[in-house]
DNA sequence: ACACGATACTGTGTCAGACACACTATTGTC
DNA sequence: GACAATAGTGTGTCTGACACAGTATCGTGT
């Protein structure tokens, strides 16, 4: 039996860096905090809204997002796009992501250990 | 221009979860931290001594890991070894880490937005 | 006419995990 | 005998996730 409480903690520590590839992947098409929570909600990546705004904010002072509020209607909207800066970081931490499932996949296919003692 | 900070943070961000994935593999055969630490530095998985440390208590606290004292040797050593709950998720983990896969490049090659827009 | 849920955010607090730093103790090497 | 490498523990600090509370507007039903 696993705990589903633990089961959750972990799977949470996973989703943490992909949220961020997610925000800057899709806001290179201008968009705002809430639309932003039902595309990746629909996308099978939910995250809670008290988790994102907060991370727009930050990725917003990073400089990795920029940020202008629309008053062109009566409900006001802070629509962020990907900055220049965000789009290179993003393409950086795609490439993390793929050395990640590479060293992992190697992890699974191959005694590590083994190959520890077989270097050169 | 990237801030290298930023970067660093997030690429940490992102590697956080699959440390995690990686102990839980690669300890399926016995081992002790300080080689774990040298596995995973050799598979291009690079984790700091004081974060590994710790993580190797809290999945033994959490009874992800089954630890014993090795006193054979005048070095003791502190065995670790997957248990039961850790292979069950870790594989919990690996098909999270699959579909996290599947809806970032699902986010990268369809415009979400209108994914939206178009469900039934 | 107005209650209620959905939309769209901000702000404050709490808790867990990553890492820095400091420490103990042994083994091998120069 | 100094010093790096090995193999760990313990005690901070700081950041991010999420809970909770609050503000304000819009749409829909009754």
């Amino acid at each position: 039996m696993i705990d589903e409480d633990v089961l959750a903690g972990h799977q949470q520590e996973l989703r943490r860096g992909t949220v961020v590839m997610a925000a800057l992947a899709t806001l290179e098409t201008p968009g705002y905090g809430y639309g932003l929570l039902a595309v990746l909600e629909h996308s099978g990546l939910s995250v809670d809204a008290n988790t994102l705004y907060p991370l727009l904010r930050r990725l917003e002072r990073q400089g990795l997002l920029e940020a202008e509020w629309d008053t062109t209607e009566s409900r006001p909207r802070k629509m962020y796009k990907t900055s220049d800066s965000g789009r290179a970081l993003l393409k950086r931490l795609e490439s993390e992501w793929n050395a990640l499932a590479g060293s992992l996949n190697n992890l699974r296919t191959t005694d590590p250990r083994k190959a520890l003692k077989e270097l050169p």
